[in-house]
DNA sequence: TTCCAGGGGTAGA
DNA sequence: TCTACCCATGGA
């Protein structure tokens, strides 16, 4: 099976990485605890689908990718495909050294550049993450499991039987009924099925919004235009998209503020915004690094 | 049976 | 800007 190693670059860790938020639970990825290897099924641009393992070295400063399914040699496209998907996905374009400058001095956030926080598992398209994002809203965290998987049925499958994560094309193709019988998102479903539909047929690009040439403001506008995300949503989007000047509050944020910050006292968002505001432009990491401790020491 | 989950849309003020 | 009400789904 042919391996790929990728340097990191400085600061990075593996497991903090894979384990910023729930997206290591959902397909196409999976976490195997024996192996400590967090796996993606993978459809490469000339169609092969793959099935990359990725382990981190013992010191961080590599990354090696196993790859199963495409055959035993890989060509150079191939080879450099898979390396831009991984430097994608394990967020190796993020530069945290500003974050780290200001929680450094921040009392009760030094932890976080002690243990490399900071950077967010991402999937290789927009599109990804916005589908899993919008299966998020108004449920618990298990149905969003059992709605992901459900739609993940409708990707290529590789040679074990595996399916990638569907392309807007391939979930636009359903009727919205069709989707919804399909995924069982209830109400998302129609907003799901608008959304592929938006993309496959040009009307919405996303993946314009990881140019930083585009303002904040600006992609956070584009954001809430799309039925189904409301704050929440798009700011919880406007962090996998390594903008943090949003908060993304969701009912996890409001329960760790509550029992961890403002002694077991209601808070309203207001009064969490004025607390994140010393951190200024990355507020919205800030508040994940906080749910992140939350959710380690329990 | 009712409540609610990593909320959001809409109408009406 | 704020509130009331509705929205499918499934576990507790």
């Amino acid at each position: 099976m042919p391996l790929i190693s990728i340097t990191t670059p400085r600061g990075f860790r593996f497991l903090p990485t894979v384990f910023s938020h729930g997206w290591s639970e959902l397909p196409p990825f999976s976490w195997d605890d024996d192996t400590r290897a967090l796996s993606r099924i993978h459809r490469l641009n000339d169609g092969t689908v793959t099935r990359l393992s990725i382990t981190g070295s013992a010191d961080d400063t590599a990354v090696h990718v196993d790859i199963a399914g495409a055959g035993y040699w890989l060509n150079d496209a191939q080879v450099g495909e898979i390396r831009r998907v991984v430097a994608r996905c394990l967020g190796f374009d993020q530069d945290l050294t500003p974050f780290y400058a200001l929680a450094r001095e921040t009392q009760g956030y030094q932890w976080v550049e002690r243990v490399g926080a900071g950077r967010m598992l991402i999937s290789p398209t927009v599109w990804e993450d916005l589908a899993k994002t919008l299966l998020t809203t108004n449920t618990t965290w298990a149905q969003t499991k059992g709605m992901v998987a459900r739609l993940v049925e409708l990707g290529d499958t590789d040679t074990a039987g595996d399916p990638t994560f569907p392309t807007p094309e391939q979930v636009a193709a359903l009727s919205p009924e069709a989707l919804t019988a399909q995924t069982r998102a209830g109400y998302r479903g129609a907003y799901l099925h608008a959304l592929a539909l938006a993309i496959a047929e040009n009307r919405l690009d996303p993946e314009r919004w990881r140019d930083h040439s585009v303002s904040s403001d600006e992609v956070y506008r584009q954001l809430r235009a799309i039925k189904g995300f409301g704050d929440y949503a798009a700011g919880a989007m406007m962090r996998l998209l390594g903008r943090f000047d949003r908060l993304g509050l969701d009912s996890v944020c409001r329960t760790m503020f509550r029992t961890r910050i403002n002694n077991g006292e209601p808070a309203t968002d207001k009064e969490i915004a004025a607390y994140y505001e010393p951190f200024g432009s990355w507020r919205g990491l800030a508040v994940w690094m906080d749910v992140m401790r939350s959710y380690v020491e329990g």
